[in-house]
DNA sequence: CAGTTTGTTCAGTATAAATTGAACATCATG
DNA sequence: CATGATGTTCAATTTATACTGAACAAACTG
């Protein structure tokens, strides 16, 4: 035993730190999900800064980002002032909160540039004009799809 | 007009340098892609460089990139000894691409991976065992539905 | 087959992102 | 209200990743 992590331990912390790079997540949240996941009782912000070996500030950062995406719930303690935290379990809170949070920003945001695009297309006026029509009719349609599929995908792997 | 690249252009290539982001894929990938995607015509390598003003070995890269899940499509131009592409549109082709070359194969290793906790556990004998087990039955449960997921995902992306 | 065109590879460098750690804010408690 | 405990923020640093460009390979051309 290193650093504290039994075997087990660090294997399953390794598996949630490959997923957060699949989620384009820092490496720090994977580890602290991972840790809490595996935890049997709630664990405070030192309790993971000491057992992970990484800063405070990461460990901070690395909480508000899970919170912020519902991946980990707060726990009461009587008679401690820290704040413990638990992994959330539920695949389809997981999953949903970092759609609303992680996702559905970005779809957004390609959203409005379509619409940009469609306007700029107006004063294109060109030869082509045919076929990049056709384009960006697709590209909306691909939107369209993107923004329907989310909430399905939800359902699906939400059980 | 700056760059040799319209506003119009510039905007569609932003919007797939975006899309690159969330993939976890390279900025230039992006780039490449949304070029072929606007032009009307195949493009060679040395066109895609000299627009998007990147160096050969990211045009290079990131054709190989694309051609690898299928984004882009290599077209014959006679008299001509360059390679010339143009983009893929159909979602449902690059969306498996997709899944194959860059999903798969993370989903597969993380099957490993909890296999490889199974055993671990096996060895473990602690009091938490019970809790730990169905911590392990969870993440498993997580890893199939993932995996069945996935194909749906596509169905419904691809239409 | 010498010269040219085309594309790939890879060591070095640049860039973006995460991490650190110290300073700071907040608040409970004696 | 001084002290200590807890958590946040952010400038400086480290780290990971993408990009560059020169060297190389392959294949065509005259």
């Amino acid at each position: 035993m290193v650093n504290g992590l039994s075997e087990l331990e660090r294997e399953v912390i390794e598996l949630f730190v490959r997923m957060a790079d699949v989620l384009n997540l820092p490496r720090s949240v994977g580890e602290i999900y991972g840790l809490l996941f595996v935890s049997s009782d709630p664990l405070c912000l030192d309790d993971c800064r000491i057992r992970l070996d990484i800063s405070k500030g990461s460990t901070s950062q690395g909480l508000k980002i899970l919170r912020s995406f519902g991946a980990i719930r707060t726990v009461y303690i009587p008679g401690d002032r820290k704040d413990y935290y638990v992994a959330e379990t539920s695949l389809r809170k997981i999953a949903s909160g970092f759609a609303s949070e992680q996702i559905r920003p970005h779809v957004d945001s390609g959203k409005e540039r379509i619409e940009r695009i469609r306007e700029l297309m107006e004063r294109h006026g060109n030869e082509d004009r045919e076929t990049l029509e056709e384009k960006i009719d697709l590209l909306e349609n691909w939107q369209k799809r993107a923004g329907k599929a989310l909430p399905l995908i939800l359902k699906l792997i939400g059980g």
